[in-house]
DNA sequence: CGGCAGATTGAAGTCCATCAAACGTCGTGG
DNA sequence: CCACGACGTTTGATGGACTTCAATCTGCCG
């Protein structure tokens, strides 16, 4: 494996701390199934590889960039597990989602060239970085990836959407068995088993993700645990019984 | 004025009923710097004339789309106001957010191709219909109009999280203030006072978007009244004192 | 004028927040 | 190796914010 080149149009700073030596490319990722790459031909794929040169690894606690940084990049998620928050005047805060294998973290940023939320690695994760500048390029040659980017987005809308019902029309029961069911399915499509959840946020970051406190989380699944949906033992949770946490959703009440 | 000739590629259905004679255009159109044209050069906006060429008429209460419709097109407000809700399984319903002249409704649908959200006008309103593939072919062209159409997706994401903050880490009082706020902004930025603001939406769907219940909104805003930050009658509202507004929500407690 | 939808206000109840204590787990250092 | 402490989690008791239920009021339109 040669000396990698660095790319002369990545931004300076923070981007090229933790470089990988890997090269980085697409077109023999096990993920390319999932993340941007989604409807690319072989041919095409060969094009976005070009640009998708540099890994980042990004250790527990890390931030991948701050509300207010300046927008360069894009970043896929290849390994790990990351939380976005917004911030408050006083302090509180609001994570925003968490976002694992094959998800594009930063679309917040391309509006005003500024990251408007901050991005922290929940666990040692790696990233494929995703120059805007260079893709966007790409993406009026390659009408796929062109397409694919508005895909990408208009789904992040879409998921907003439903994370807007959760909070603003549920209750904490039920936003728990959402947010379990959907961790579940994102799970489930990497491959990974759909019953046995290893949850990587703790319980107040996943209270905040959900508007309540984390005593709050935390008796909710020992509700579900004494109703047998399900075994908690700290962040190991076991669905027992998914038709049922199924139909909590489906037909409340 | 010449009979305009119906577009070939327009889709047919709904779109085409209320189909209005007028020649739209956005060269002329007074919401350019606000709407969808925005950083695009004289020429560039002729271009885009070109594809904005209907505009539709919606009355109070009508559908502009519903969950499960294909998706053709986006559309620009031009004016008049909407809402845009997503339906729970048991009926219950979320508002996901409000809009008005020079605001782009429909960008859930790019996704998978079907609208995932109800869009309602809640006054007579008029809309500039985007044929989402022309829209796409000339941002592959017009490179102002790719960054144009990143922009208002990565804001929309942007305005969402905004909202998952409200009603995730505020309380009721504070996200009434803050969509007054809102309201009060946007309404500046189309010329209108930013003191005196008429509410389109009833209490009801106020509260919806507030994740709060109707008597709620109603007694906060009566709260604010005694306190002398603002007057509201009916669906009227008048801005008393809007530094002690912002104030609130700068600096809770 | 009468009826109705929407808005306000009050009283009672529920869900969740808050405060508090105890427990388990993990990593560190004695 | 165990003790210790830090951190995260669980569970209980109490209180508060918002919901629910209900009555009344207002303005609008037929």
């Amino acid at each position: 494996m040669s000396t990698p080149t660095p790319d002369q149009t990545l931004p300076e700073g923070a981007f090229l701390q933790g470089l990988q030596s890997l090269r980085a490319a697409c077109s023999n990722c096990n993920l390319r199934e999932l993340c941007l790459p989604v409807g690319l031909s072989a041919d095409e794929m060969q094009r976005v590889d070009e640009l998708v040169r540099t890994r980042r690894q990004v250790l527990r606690g890390e931030h991948l960039f701050r509300t207010g940084d300046a927008f360069h990049s894009l970043v896929a998620v290849r390994t790990g597990f990351f939380k976005t928050k917004v911030l408050l005047a006083d302090g509180r805060e609001q994570v925003t989602g968490f976002h694992m294998a094959g998800e594009v973290i930063g679309l917040d940023g391309i509006g005003n060239e500024r990251h408007t939320c901050d991005a922290v690695a929940l666990e040692d994760s790696e990233v494929c970085v995703l120059p805007y500048g260079r893709l966007a390029g790409l993406s009026r040659e390659v009408e796929a990836l062109h397409r694919r980017l508005h895909q990408i987005m208009s789904s992040e809308i879409v998921r907003e959407h439903g994370v807007m019902l959760l909070l603003g029309s549920m209750r904490a029961g039920e936003r728990v068995v959402a947010f379990l069911l959907n961790l579940s399915r994102r799970l489930a499509m990497r491959g990974y088993s759909e019953r046995d959840l290893h949850l990587r946020m703790t319980r107040e970051e996943l209270g905040s993700y959900l508007g309540v406190k984390l005593e709050t989380v935390s008796r909710a699944l020992s509700k579900l645990q004494a109703d047998g949906l399900l075994e908690v033992s700290r962040r190991n949770v076991r669905l027992l019984d998914l038709p049922a946490l199924r139909a909590l959703l489906a037909k409340s009440e």
